[in-house]
DNA sequence: GTCTATAAACCGATAGAC
DNA sequence: GTCTATCGGTTTATAGAC
């Protein structure tokens, strides 16, 4: 149980992870020092090459970890239920999801661009999966007949630019709860992609006409 | 009209901003050095300070002229018809916008941090103003009865980041024309907002009811 | 595991020659 | 208007003491 002293490599990793995150989300990867990072977290700039090899894998190594999580979560939602059900679980999840972790959602927007050839390819098949599980529920309603979609993978983009707008404004004491956000965002993401009662009444007589 | 061997003024300034915006959507702010403008240029570092008296205010004029073209092109947008009619024009112009200049509409998401605090809210209130013209299209057509909107201010910031999110993926030799886009991002804006048909009806009917 | 000290390179910005 | 040269300060990363 003796620990030695001056060993605080559990704990200290775990810091240098967060102060990372932090000031990279506020100040840019490019401009944030290795010395501000040890300073926020109390040791000096030279202790922490024991956690990361560089800035840069520092850098890849947050935001392959929260595409991680990302991936995780959805993959513990429950998405039985109609695509209509299916595309409301998503857009709550993402949201709710997102805000919970908005320096990371930042920086994964902003510093690709910062990594290795390699580091990036990983990191875009990791959204890609992600933007993949949004499109099937999209599939899936078109041949039902619940949406109405021009585009899968174009309304697929669109759909998640729009979700992620929300990290850029909510304020978790502002005008808005976040149940509240949920409802609205999650409304008009159905409104965008469902058939209409009209059309689809249309398409069930021209349906009934055919059998006739 | 002799002009001064040397004297290139009218030609470096415009080339300084244009290597500038370009390499700062490529590789941030923070990170691009006065050299490799310079370089891009065809100049030396020194020379570069005839056209800015620092880096920080160089990224400000290119913003702050960047969201005067934004502000100028709606200005000269037709905006008579119908709140449906008005967000299709809207929507069609910022995508249109937009992607002719993707650099500036990047930078202008990525760099407000490295601006002082009056640069910053310089920015801020010419994107407030451009909202507003969003925001108020919404609230005619809530008004009218053409949309169904919980938020018009919420509202607006989803298309607006909806429509943003175009400029991220689309590719001009891509396998959708700029119509085509164009075309389903603002049938998606309209979709999203608009009244459902049986909605508007129970409407009427319940006015009729009144009224007897 | 953390420290101090330092290497080697680079930065923004300025001064002065032409 | 552009150049060269340079100042004063910063950076990432490493070496070696403790």
């Amino acid at each position: 149980m003796a620990r030695k002293i001056g060993s605080h490599s559990d704990i200290t990793g775990p810091k240098v992870r967060a102060a990372a995150l932090r000031l990279f989300a506020r100040h840019g990867f490019a401009s944030v020092t290795m010395r501000q990072i040890a300073s926020e977290v109390g040791v000096q700039a030279g202790a922490l090459y024991l956690y990361t090899p560089d800035k840069q894998t520092l850098l890849f190594d947050l935001l392959r970890e929260h595409m991680q999580e990302v991936l995780d979560g959805l993959a513990a939602e429950d998405f039985s239920g109609n695509p209509v059900e299916r595309l409301e679980t998503f857009t709550r999840f993402h949201i709710r999801f997102h805000l919970e972790r908005r320096d990371a959602v930042f920086i994964s927007y902003m510093e690709l661009r910062n990594l290795t050839d390699e580091n990036f390819a990983v990191l875009e098949d990791m959204r890609r999966t992600y933007e993949d599980a949004l499109e099937s529920i999209l599939k899936d309603g078109q041949a039902s007949g619940h949406f109405d979609v021009e585009d899968t993978k174009l309304t697929t983009l669109a759909l998640i630019s729009m979700l992620n707008g929300v990290t850029t404004w909510y304020k978790p004491d502002g005008r808005l709860s976040l149940e509240r956000v949920e409802a609205i965002y999650s409304d008009m993401a159905g409104k965008a992609v469902r058939m209409a009662r009209w059309k689809r009444k249309q398409m069930l007589g021209a349906a009934g006409q055919a059998k006739a």
